[in-house]
DNA sequence: AATACGGGGGT
DNA sequence: ACCCCAGTATT
């Protein structure tokens, strides 16, 4: 079959599948730029059920870039919690400022100046230019990557590359609608063209290389894997008349401007003796459980242990109520559970 | 070119 | 247990 051919079967048979099967999420519903680009920003690795239920309480929050731009960080974390990847609502925040002050408040639909905002790559602007703004912009996030990789059976690369970004391009260029084609390739990804594929009721199984030769499971290649490092926090619950002592964490790393109990973290086991030490704190250290905490790169050991101690000025003070507000990452949820439950 | 950065759902 | 995900910034 003729290549040009294929590539205008393919993308007729992605916007007339998109028309028929796109799942109801809120920034479909209420569809608007701005809504687009937080969405987007909310959906980098992670799962699109979990953004469809926090979106709706961030718009009625920050319905527009210039209500984030002069809101304070905290809220913006405060609203992320359990969301993962917390660098992500300070890029949000400080994109909300550059389109203040240097697109008027308004979301560019152009790539070149997507990809001056924080936190804005490759996919990002294409998504937004594309999706938001109808524009002939090509995408390529892993959904994508995987379908175009087995559309020609393509071996050899886990992650988007040149060559998928030009097959993107090509298909792009012939469609009816960027809108609707980019996202009908990635939801046709996520949901028939999946890490398991639907191939038996697939629209373009026809049209699929991969599926000629039964390589479709073995595509794209996967990645090597890396080790998750082991370590060890040890979070201490200091109590004094009905509130508990809080710090933030600092600018970068793990959890960067999240708040947590004050916690120890520590490349080796420690006793309960160097954890006292370490914090400072007189009052002996009541060991109330532990857990392990898992994240992609790393394997946490938790420790938790109460104090009850005098008011600390070292530390914030909170009661059990004003915790609901103040941005904690799940971990942290977990060490107060901990606590709660002894 | 690697690595850091979260968390939950799927298998 | 390990895999993966609507990726980007940093080193």
């Amino acid at each position: 079959m003729a290549t040009q051919s294929k590539k205008k079967l393919i993308v007729h048979e992605i916007e007339s599948w998109f028309s028929e099967n796109a799942r109801a999420f809120p920034w479909r519903t209420d569809d608007f730029p701005w809504g687009r680009l937080v969405s987007e920003f909310m959906s980098q690795q992670t799962q699109i059920d979990r953004v469809a239920l926090k979106w709706p309480l961030i718009l009625e929050r920050f319905p527009t870039p210039k209500s984030l731009a002069q809101s304070n960080e905290q809220n913006i974390l405060s609203l992320w919690q359990g969301l993962g990847y917390y660098r992500r609502a300070k890029f949000l925040k400080k994109t909300a400022e550059i389109i203040t002050e240097d697109f008027a408040g308004e979301v560019p639909s152009d790539v070149d100046d997507l990809l001056k905002l924080s936190g804005v790559g490759k996919y990002t602007a294409g998504a937004i230019s594309s999706i938001a703004f109808d524009k002939r912009e090509a995408i390529v996030d892993a959904n994508v990557h995987r379908v175009l990789c087995r559309l020609w059976n393509h071996a050899g690369e886990w992650a988007p590359s040149s060559w998928t970004w030009g097959k993107a391009e090509q298909l792009v260029s012939v469609c009816s609608s960027p809108k609707v084609f980019n996202e009908g390739l990635m939801e046709f990804g996520a949901t028939v063209c999946s890490k398991s594929p639907k191939c038996e009721t697939c629209p373009l199984q026809g049209q699929c290389d991969a599926f000629a030769k039964n390589t479709q499971s073995m595509l794209p290649t996967v990645k090597k894997k890396t080790k998750k490092k082991k370590v060890f926090h040890y979070a201490v619950v200091l109590e004094h008349q009905g509130e508990f002592a809080f710090e933030q964490r600092g600018d970068t790393g793990l959890w960067s401007g999240m708040w947590q109990v004050p916690t120890v973290d520590s490349d080796v086991e420690l006793d309960v003796n160097e954890i006292s030490k370490q914090l400072n704190v007189r009052g002996k250290l009541k060991m109330l459980g532990s857990f392990e905490h898992m994240l992609s790169h790393r394997a946490i050991s938790f420790t938790v242990f109460s104090c009850k101690v005098g008011k600390d000025s070292r530390f914030n003070w909170f009661s059990a109520e004003a915790l609901e507000e103040l941005p904690l990452a799940t971990a942290q949820r977990k060490v107060l559970a901990v606590h709660c439950a002894a």
